[in-house]
DNA sequence: ACATAACGCAACCTCCTGGTTGCATTTAAG
DNA sequence: CTTAAATGCAACCAGGAGGTTGCGTTATGT
């Protein structure tokens, strides 16, 4: 089993965060991923209709979203309707802030030493 | 002026968070961003040392970080110095926040429709 | 039943990305 | 001054990403 593969079935990313940013670091997933932020699910036509570009490049998109595990698919009839999924967002926020947080105990540190030396 | 020389001189990315998610969609460059977020300024020699790649391309993933405005480079003598920089880490987070925050409020909605449906 | 809507698959193309190598330049060190 | 370190620049390359087109298949609707 392959690394994305086991990451998909198990929904962790051990560690490996980039693949989340990298599925959002894409203006039209990116767009695809704020669109259906609001709860509602919608089909792939649906989807493709307001994007200048193929429905065939926005299943692509959305297929990359779906291994990142950002969102998640129900065939419903003829129709494959995506929805949103936030564990991977909350995962991706968590560990955010944990470098926000390194980075401002740093400071901290780095204050308290700076006055530390001249007070 | 292009876009992206607006976006690093005003600090802003005037809702283009695809270019942040995507410098830091690479594992190479997450590593990077990680390891600086400490606070220490480095050389690219240094960051280059336990990196099992080329100088070069490391510089190439300092330079796209920079770029995205996640990371500052200043020139100290011969060696260039890398340090970690919170702004555009701070509007990632609000931006998945923000997401979040409406995918929570939309799950609200749907809690009380479904509660005043049968109550 | 038949037309059509919604989708999947596969081939194909172009361009960008990640990475390398070679060489020149600047700067520190002895 | 001479050598070595740290970096920049440019050319180059393979592979993957984003996108299109064509065609086949499965459901819906009338």
């Amino acid at each position: 089993m392959s690394k994305t593969e086991n990451n998909q079935a198990n929904g962790k990313n051990d560690g490996d965060f980039s693949v989340i940013f990298a599925a959002l670091g894409d203006s039209t997933r990116l767009a695809l991923f704020d669109r259906l932020s609001d709860g509602k699910p919608r089909s792939i036509s649906v989807l493709s209709d307001d994007a200048d570009m193929t429905r065939q490049a926005v299943t692509k998109h959305l297929r990359v979203l779906e291994a990142a595990g950002l969102v998640q698919n129900h065939r419903m009839g003829r129709e494959s309707h995506y929805a949103f999924c936030p564990d991977q967002l909350k995962q991706a926020r968590a560990y955010l802030d944990h470098v926000a947080g390194r980075w401002d105990s740093a400071l901290m540190r780095l204050k308290t030493f700076v006055e530390g030396d001249d007070g």
